[in-house]
DNA sequence: TATCCTCGCGCG
DNA sequence: AAAGCGCGCGAGGATA
């Protein structure tokens, strides 16, 4: 509290212009004030150190420059002729911290002690500035410094869109979710008990696998008991499980799958994710090397959708979930510029498409198919379906099986704005080396080609995985800034009722800044969900399209590829 | 007792 | 018929 820092004005040449020194809190208000007069583009070290105070403090900000972010991009992007400063800057290829996800006082030493071993920029005022020129003279550097800049500012905006997701919370119906626990596992026990029902679900598979001493919890034991029991599996994998037909097999996978509701999604969970009517898992923007983001905590990549019902709007307002039909094939389309494949998914379900003009029989296949190409597979089913695609898709197909090729010989891909894949690591290249070596045995040949494979699939899919991520991130980052613009709750509609009431419940849970307009709630790769006063759910919806077309344009401009989503306004997320 | 590894399963 | 990409998480068991 109360410590001073620097803030400094730059123009367009990247002059200085104006400093200013700050308390820490007169910071909020500074922001307002700037960002009401001219909406600069805020220069931030590392989004979550700064942004989670302003928005407590009812300030959101237009656009920023996140430069922990924009340095792990252009530390590795081979669109950067000269990366050599911004690379020899080791300070700031940090780990992603993120804000704590509620500030609970218990929980203090516990972050203050995990922070201290992680990595993290520094935030004074003079090594931003010194970054920012580094990062600046290398993105001129750039052989397409359009497409960097474009993919820095979507990364960037995707920084501030977590940060304002984690504050403003999923709405999360608590007892909902506790009705779901009691159908599965029966009611709440005491303390660490096992609930009822999977007790006796328990009991039903030690009868039938006639060992009453069969611990179901050790996947080792458990194999011993079923052996036992004459039940030949090699591992206890529910695919396998589930090929064998023995009495105790139904209740075995009951008893797991309440197992994994209780231990990832139960009571404990609750108690520790949800509160005041608000799911806040932690998000880690750009967490992983394809663009995707990751998530550190409440799990928010893995919410089943078995919970979804859980997911409920307040009084008064809506819902709108969308997720778009194909992403991955769909941004493998547009930048291949494969207008066959495009034409596949114009205005229809993709892999019907694949059906609707003879490549394969039936949709299932066809995803097999696809995914297949995505993915490299080479055997089964789908090993055997790609290559049709080959014939149709030549440019699509050309594309990544390139990418493969590249990534086995240890070379380094690209994705459409410019993110680059992570060089293969030392162990890797030692492996190959070895094995071009007078002496290589049938083993190294054998784990050298295994890896190249690996390397090989992993920068194929690389290239699309990411490629849809900067759509993504497009989407997300246009669709908040339309969602800013919607009016609030008793804003420009005087038909609207009882907006008081509603915004009295709201402010606790979502916080100053969300707790009368639409707002993101949610985002998973190709989703997201908004959380919007009833009044204004069509127009939240209409701002989710027109993001989506807007992000297609604004990357691919007219490339005849679109992006048509699966829209639902409701009360309650949909039942999976 | 603390930390790491493997397994299995949830999500896209 | 569980292959073929990317993740996080919890539990049990092994290791220090």
């Amino acid at each position: 509290m109360g410590s001073k820092i620097a803030v400094v004005d730059l123009d367009g040449a990247r002059t200085r212009i104006g400093s200013h020194h700050l308390d820490v809190d007169e910071l909020p208000a500074f922001v307002r004030e700037r960002e009401a007069q001219s909406r600069p583009r805020w220069v931030f070290s590392d989004t979550p150190n700064w942004y989670p105070a302003l928005l407590a403090a009812g300030v959101r900000i237009e656009r920023c420059s996140d430069l922990r972010l924009t340095h792990a991009i252009l530390m590795r992007s081979e669109l950067v002729a000269d990366r050599s400063a911004v690379a020899e800057a080791d300070q700031w290829d940090a780990d992603p911290v993120s804000a704590p996800a509620a500030p609970e006082a218990e929980a203090l030493f516990e972050v203050t002690e995990r922070r201290s071993h992680i990595k993290q920029v520094p935030h004074d005022i003079e090594s931003a500035l010194a970054e920012f020129a580094r990062q600046s003279t290398a993105l001129e550097s750039a052989s397409d410094p359009g497409r960097l800049r474009l993919l820095l500012a979507a990364e960037s905006a995707g920084g501030l869109v977590a940060a304002e997701m984690q504050a403003a919370g999923v709405p999360w119906d608590v007892d909902e979710h506790d009705r779901i626990l009691a159908e599965e596992l029966g009611p709440r026990p005491m303390g660490d008990a096992k609930p009822a029902k999977m007790l006796a679900v328990a009991d039903q598979v030690r009868a039938a696998l006639d060992d009453p001493r069969a611990n179901l919890d050790s996947h080792i034991k458990l194999l011993h008991s079923l052996h036992s029991a004459g039940i030949n599996v090699a591992s206890t994998s529910k695919w396998e499980l589930a090929e064998s037909d023995h009495p105790a097999i139904a209740p075995l996978l009951e008893y797991k799958k309440q197992s994994r509701l209780l231990a990832a999604n139960g009571w404990h969970w609750l108690d520790e994710w949800v509160s005041e009517g608000r799911y806040r898992p932690v998000y880690v923007p750009g967490g992983v090397v394809t663009g995707r983001w990751a998530a550190s905590g409440g799990g928010a990549l893995q919410v089943p959708r078995q919970l979804r019902p859980a997911l409920r709007a307040d009084p008064g307002w809506r819902l709108i979930s969308a997720d778009v039909a194909q992403l991955e094939p769909r941004a493998l389309a547009a930048m291949s510029g494969d207008r066959a494949m495009a034409e596949a998914g114009r205005g229809r379900d993709l892999y019907s498409g694949l059906v609707d003009e003879g490549i394969v029989a039936t949709r299932q296949e066809a995803k097999i198919a696809v995914l297949g190409a995505m993915y490299g597979s080479t055997t089964g089913d789908s090993g055997r379906l790609v290559p049709r695609l080959r014939t149709s898709f030549p440019a699509a197909m050309g594309l990544v099986d390139s990418a493969a090729e590249v990534g086995a010989a240890g070379g380094l891909v690209s994705t459409w704005l410019g993110r680059t894949s992570p060089v293969p690591s030392q162990g890797w290249r030692r492996l190959q080396s070895a094995s071009n070596q007078f002496d290589a045995t049938p083993a190294d040949e054998n784990r050298a080609r295994r890896a190249a494979g690996d390397q090989g699939r992993f920068t194929r899919n690389f290239v699309v995985q990411g490629t849809a991520a900067e759509w993504a991130l497009a989407w997300l980052a246009d669709l908040r800034l339309r969602l800013a613009r919607l009016p609030g709750v008793d804003e420009g509609n005087p038909g609207a009722t009882s907006a008081g009431e509603v915004t009295g419940h709201m402010a606790t849970a979502s916080g100053p800044v969300f707790s009368r307009r639409a707002h993101l709630v949610f985002f998973l790769h190709d989703e997201v969900i908004v959380h919007a006063p009833a009044q204004h759910a069509e127009a939240a919806a209409a701002a989710i399209r027109d993001a989506a077309a807007s992000a297609g344009k604004l990357l691919f401009g007219d490339a005849p590829v679109d992006f048509p989503l699966d829209l639902t306004i409701s009360e309650r997320a949909a039942k999976g």
